[in-house]
DNA sequence: TAGCGATAGGTCTGTTTCCGA
DNA sequence: GTTCGGAAACAGACCTATCGC
């Protein structure tokens, strides 16, 4: 066995059929599954994020500007986009773990837990700790009682405007969006708590410590210098065994005398842009990556959909060089961090045009590419690939609150450090769209991408032209509607013209709504099933009443785009998982 | 006899490793 | 040598029938 670097501890169990992870304690499938017809993939999060990002949102930058939206829906928080604190969160639900196509898809039954005595669910109930952030709380809070509050939700432009921010002085908690407090509700393995984990983690700033007031995500810290601010943050001594690779661009080194509190911790929230500045996200990757394992050799590099790579760019700097930074992230709509299962993989050889160098900051592997002047200040991350680490080995890890199992998304965070001409520095970053690393999900959901129309009226019989990937011969399109309560009200399989269908491509009859007499357009969903557990993401559709007025059905038609990223005022009953926005063909 | 909880065994699902193109 | 797809092996979770109280 190779020696493993600092991020893994060596001293852990080699045993890979030693894992305490759990499944149930995601989720209770069996419970949810009645629930949970369009809640239930993680299909339905990647390519709904997908839907938004390629699709022209005027929302393409998933960490999104501060403040959110009356309305917003859970997928805009996932993405950053809604920092308002979540409004549906399972008491079930670790904020600190993964987000699975069970647990934070799936609004949990009212039925009670499973008769399974041996649930890990029972094990990890939310029943002592809540990380709470002061001055957090969002006009747009729920009232419903939150057992996992988002960092990100808490910030507001007028948190990260604030003149206290940006002086940097005189910020009370009230203002302070990141200092927390310990409450109840987050299951005990899902903070990192100890002092013992304090210990092991170098570069973690300790929230509500004494100048905590001081601080700020995106604070303007107080570096000597431009370039070599760049690189201020304290290297593992491990780090030192990456080897950089020769560039043009001249890699800094961190100057004597920086300490790891200089800039924002990893998983500190940071804002997308600031003032004159934003980092964004041009080509999002794709939804799907296989990750590698240590034992196995490399699975090449993140790709876009596109074909090529993600893009990242930095607007408002174009001075000189600086570096970004990129690390492998959680999916947690609530609380993007360091994914604890994943690292990211430097990429060498003559495919990669990108130059990158990796570091080691707080046990993550953080990979720099350099931004240049000449480029744009935009770089194609061709250099990253996802290395993942095996469940048992890091869930064993001292202090490890994590779990590993279903907990494999993960999305590409990026941060730039820009040198201010007082000398310090603003912090930006950015994170992409959910990334499933998985095998399996990857080869076994079905994906729709496109579908010829969105709406029909409530007659039924129109043909609808579905396109996607991961198709099969007994694939069902079944259109549903939901009550108030999620739960399907009424569920219809669309009648598949199997003559007109093709590998890629379903040819169906829009079936009609059990409701011919609506006066109004009624919003549905459908979605694509190739058995139990194996549903695309849902899409929206609408009803039209066949008395209602072309014109009127037009507007319908316009605002229930699917690749609208902000849903219509007149749209309701949208769940979690089913955003849906798959662009309409 | 019905209801409930505990348990065992089969099945299903996700993870990890290996192989070969 | 690297990248990648596929799949086997394995472990753990889930489901359900059965039993005892």
């Amino acid at each position: 066995m190779k020696e493993l670097p600092s991020y893994r501890e060596s001293s852990l169990s080699p045993s890979p059929a030693s894992s305490i992870s759990s499944r149930s304690w995601f989720s209770d499938a069996s419970s949810c599954e009645s629930l949970s017809h369009i809640y239930d993939d993680v299909e339905s999060e990647l390519n709904e994020a997908a839907a938004r990002f390629t699709l022209g949102s005027p929302l393409t930058s998933p960490g999104g500007s501060p403040g959110g939206c009356p309305g917003e829906e859970p997928w805009h928080q996932q993405y950053g986009l809604g920092h308002s604190l979540s409004p549906r969160q399972s008491p079930c639900h670790s904020p600190r773990s993964s987000i699975t196509d069970e647990n934070w898809l799936s609004p949990r039954p009212a039925s009670g837990p499973s008769s399974r005595p041996t649930s890990p669910c029972g094990k990890r109930r939310h029943s002592s700790a809540e990380v709470c952030y002061a001055g957090s709380l969002s006009p747009h809070h729920s009232p419903a009682p939150s057992p996992g509050h988002s960092p990100r939700g808490s910030i507001t432009e007028d948190t990260w405007l604030s003149p206290s921010v940006q002086g940097g002085s005189g910020l009370g908690p009230t203002l302070f969006p990141f200092q927390y407090c310990v409450e109840t509700d987050i299951p005990l393995k899902t903070r990192k708590t100890s002092e013992d984990q304090a210990a092991i983690l170098p570069g973690k700033l300790e929230l509500c410590s004494d100048d905590q007031g001081n601080l700020s995500p995106s604070r303007e810290t107080s570096i000597d210098d431009g370039l070599g601010s760049q690189y201020p943050l304290k290297k593992d001594s491990s780090g030192d065994q990456f080897l950089s690779v020769p560039s043009p661009f001249t890699w800094s080194k961190p100057k004597p005398g920086h300490t790891t509190s200089s800039l924002p911790p990893l998983d500190w929230p940071l804002p997308t842009h600031f003032g004159q500045f934003e980092l964004k996200i041009e080509v999002q990757p794709k939804t799907h990556h296989r990750a590698h394992y240590e034992t196995e050799g490399s699975r090449g590099a993140v790709k876009a959909s596109t074909g090529g790579h993600p893009v990242v760019k930095l607007l408002g700097y174009s001075e000189k060089p600086i570096n970004l930074q990129m690390f492998i992230g959680t999916a947690d709509d609530r609380y993007l961090r360091p994914h604890a299962f994943y690292q990211v993989h430097r990429i060498t050889g003559k495919t990669v045009a990108t130059a990158s160098q990796e570091i080691i900051i707080a046990s993550t592997k953080v990979l720099e590419i350099p931004l240049l002047p000449e480029n744009n200040m935009s770089a194609s991350i061709d250099c990253a690939g996802i290395l993942k680490l095996r469940n048992s080995d890091i869930e064993l890890r001292k202090g490890e609150t994590d779990i590993g199992r279903k907990n494999t998304r993960v999305r590409l965070v990026f941060r730039v450090h820009i040198p201010q001409p007082n000398g310090k520095v603003l912090s930006l970053q950015t994170a992409s769209i959910p990334v499933e690393c998985s095998q399996r999900s990857a080869q076994e959901l079905p994906h729709i991408e496109k579908y010829s129309i969105n709406s029909c009226p409530v007659n039924g019989g129109h043909e609808m032209i579905v396109t996607g990937s991961n198709f099969l011969p007994e694939s069902k399109i079944i259109f549903l509607e939901k009550g108030q309560d999620g739960r399907p009200q009424w569920e219809v399989e669309g009648k598949i013209i199997r003559e007109k269908c093709q590998g890629a491509h379903i040819v169906l009859e829009v079936p009609p709504y059990h409701n011919p007499a609506v006066t109004a357009a009624v919003q549905v969903h459908f979605y694509l099933c190739n058995g139990k557990r194996k549903k695309s993401q849902s899409q929206r559709f609408t009803y039209t009443p066949v008395l209602m007025k072309q014109e009127h059905r037009e507007e319908i038609d316009l605002s229930s785009v699917p690749s609208l990223p902000v849903p219509h005022p007149a749209q309701t009953q949208r769940s979690s998982s089913d955003p849906g926005h798959s662009s309409a063909v």
